[in-house]
DNA sequence: TATAAAAACAGTAATTGTTATTATTTTTAA
DNA sequence: TTAAAAATAATAACAATTACTGTTTTTATA
């Protein structure tokens, strides 16, 4: 499935894990390095394609950028409210109890994906004692 | 706090339950119904200020417009897949291991907001035997 | 190999949900 | 009753993403 050079340079940046989770523009400015007339559309295309393979997987988030991850295996993310940064979570951590989800709803859960917040460890100790954090709109 | 004619009609709308979790611009159509002249800017202006004062509670959703909700109390959210579709899910159906997730990840972990994903009694029967709905990109 | 069809590309324009700006109107309070 | 404050309508700006277009690259096949 890797034809073209520009695909081939995009999965690699993902897989060197010099950046965890990074969005479409990181991909971008970095593939740029080798590439350096790589268009934004190709590096979108082409992380959208490789999701849809099954060769990556695209973390949606509310009101932030779609991130990209190497990692298919199932799990869980959490993300900083301050600063952005994602972090993986097992999926062991969150229980869902989909049997009364369904029921009660009548939905058919598809428990894949979720994304909890909260705040990394640099964040907190920025924002700790003194000011609390406001709520992001 | 409900000084002007808009931003009542605006809670109001939200309390009357007609339509359960709507969108900025699904309150936009409804109020322009009593008031013609209203802005787009004033709907949203409108709901991020009682949201912010914890009158109503917003929905962020990845990849799909905020959704506003009269319920303050604390509960989780499932949306269809395929309509859009957002009803409630009570929070004891969700689990989160905080303590353990603290401790490997370093985060501090604010559980309030979760999403599922999933679909809706119609689109399930809509869509069910035949076609197995593709991935959302 | 040559070459035609298919795929991917770069560059740019368009879309969508949302926020910011601005000049005007409404509300509030002295 | 009038000046200051708040809210408004309208519109522009914005960010993330997708769509479009004409060109280049890749692939497959003769």
């Amino acid at each position: 499935m890797n034809y073209s050079r520009q695909r081939e340079a995009i999965v690699n940046f993902l897989r060197s894990a010099k950046v965890k989770h990074p969005s479409a523009d990181i991909v971008y400015v970095n593939v740029r390095k080798s590439f350096p007339n790589i268009s934004l559309g190709t590096v979108y295309r082409n992380l959208n394609l490789l999701a849809q393979k099954g060769e990556i997987s695209k973390v949606k988030l509310p009101s932030d950028a779609d991130r990209f991850d190497h990692n298919t295996e199932p799990h869980f993310h959490i993300i900083c409210e301050n600063c952005g940064q994602i972090e993986d979570v097992g999926s062991g951590l969150v229980n869902i109890d989909v049997m009364s989800i369904e029921r009660l709803s009548g939905f058919s859960v598809d428990s894949g994906r979720i994304v909890l917040k909260g705040l990394c460890p640099e964040c907190r100790k920025k924002l700790s004692p003194t000011k609390k954090k406001e709520e992001k709109k």
